[in-house]
Parts: C-alpha cells; structure tokens; sequence
DNA sequence: TTGTTATATTGCAATATTACGATTTGGAAA
DNA sequence: TTTCCAAATCGTAATATTGCAATATAACAA
C-alpha cells in the first residue's frame, strides 16, 4: 500500500532539474568548484554553486531544493551565512528499496 | 545523465493512484473479480474493473491509464470491445534499474 | 551604523496535472 | 439497420507545479 511519504519522494525526483542536482551531490568535488567555507563532501554544496550550474534564478532553485529537503532525500548545513546540501543516503537507499518493493 | 524517458517514467508513478493500479496489477485475481472475457493475468485486467475499484469517472481513469501505457509500464490488449491492461515487468524491471543508478 | 552577500519568502504568471460531464468511436447484440 | 456498451476523446474547471521579480531576513564586512 503507497504512503504518503514514499508518494510525496517520488515526486521530488519526477523532475530533471531535482533529478540531476541528486546526480551531482553523489559526488560534490567532480562536479563543483572548491568552497571557501564548508567541505564540498563532509558539509554539503552551498547553494549557490547548485544554483550558478542549474542556471535558474536564485527563488527558483532555493524551491527545487527545499522541496528535496521537505522529501527527506536531501540535508542541509547551515555555516556562517551559507547553507549547504548533501544526499541523505540512508533515506535515498530507503526510497529505492521502496520503488524494488512497491512498483 | 537523465533521460527524459527516464522523468516521464517517474511522473507516472508519482501519483497515488497510478501507484495502487501497478500494485493491484502485480497480482490481478487477488485483486479483481473474474473477467468473462479475457484471463486476469495472461490477458490483463479490463479497465471497467480498474476504475470500478478507484472510485474515479470512466474519463479520468482511462487518463491514468494512457499516461502508465505511455510511459510503457503498462501494456494492453485488445478483446472484443474491452482493453485489457497488464504490466510489462521488463520495463518496470529497467525502471527499477534505473532509480537504482541515477538516484 | 551602513552596506554587502547568501538565502528565504512572497506574489504572480505560465503551464501541467487531475478530475469530470458530454460526446464520439467501435464492436456486439437485438 | 438500430440499439447498447466499453473505451476514447473533447472541453473545461480546479488545483499543482514551475519559473521569475521583488522583497525580507540573516550574517558578515567596512
């Protein structure tokens, strides 16, 4: 029987631009430049960065990825005024068994 | 890389009742009453029973059910004056595959 | 303090999705 | 043929999603 939850995650990654921000969170440091504060792997990738290679508009982005976060697929780090985001990988690997499980 | 095969699959079963008519699919004659015409598991299920058991207008049933074939998660055939819908497995196999390495 | 920077929020437009009633199509039965 | 029934399609309303500009908030810098 679908829940709630796994119904609202599926709809996280039904999207290209949610669906290639997850791609390239599986590894920061191929695929984003060097931070100043924060470790691209240990912390997160700041916004902004995510934002600049999307090229969408900051309000934009900001949605994309809060929609993520809200879905429990993604965490966020808060450093001085920088937020940063990196895959909750326990929560992915459970939406995946999810889909094995009931698709 | 997403495919935008891969985005429509998605979408399609992001919803909760596409979820639940996939998940009926998987095992029709718990599911579904017997068919006068055509076997619940080798031909499909008639799309009268599906939308009988989703509570939904015959329109908007028939709806959710295109957006599944199109995606090619559902396959149908033709008997008679009824279509029959059962799901392709090898498709939702390579979905699953899918989910598993771009997630 | 004032100004700058990063992010979050608000409001709104364009589009997509979901639902239904009405109608059309196509096959089977009378 | 005409009549019925299942399915498909059309038109449309309600809602959700996606995008951006404008603004607010929060943290730092000067």
């Amino acid at each position: 029987m679908p829940l709630p939850d796994f119904d609202r995650q599926l709809k996280a990654i039904a999207n290209p631009h949610r669906l290639i921000i997850l791609h390239w969170l599986k590894d920061p440091t191929r695929h984003f430049r060097p931070q100043v504060d924060g470790d691209l792997v240990d912390d997160g990738v700041c916004a902004l960065l995510i934002g600049e290679k999307l090229g969408l508009a900051q309000p934009t982005t900001a949605q994309h990825l809060k929609l993520l976060v809200d879905a429990g697929l993604l965490v966020t780090k808060k450093i001085r005024k920088w937020t940063f985001y990196r895959r909750d990988e326990a929560q992915i690997l459970a939406l995946k068994s999810s889909v094995g499980e009931q698709v």
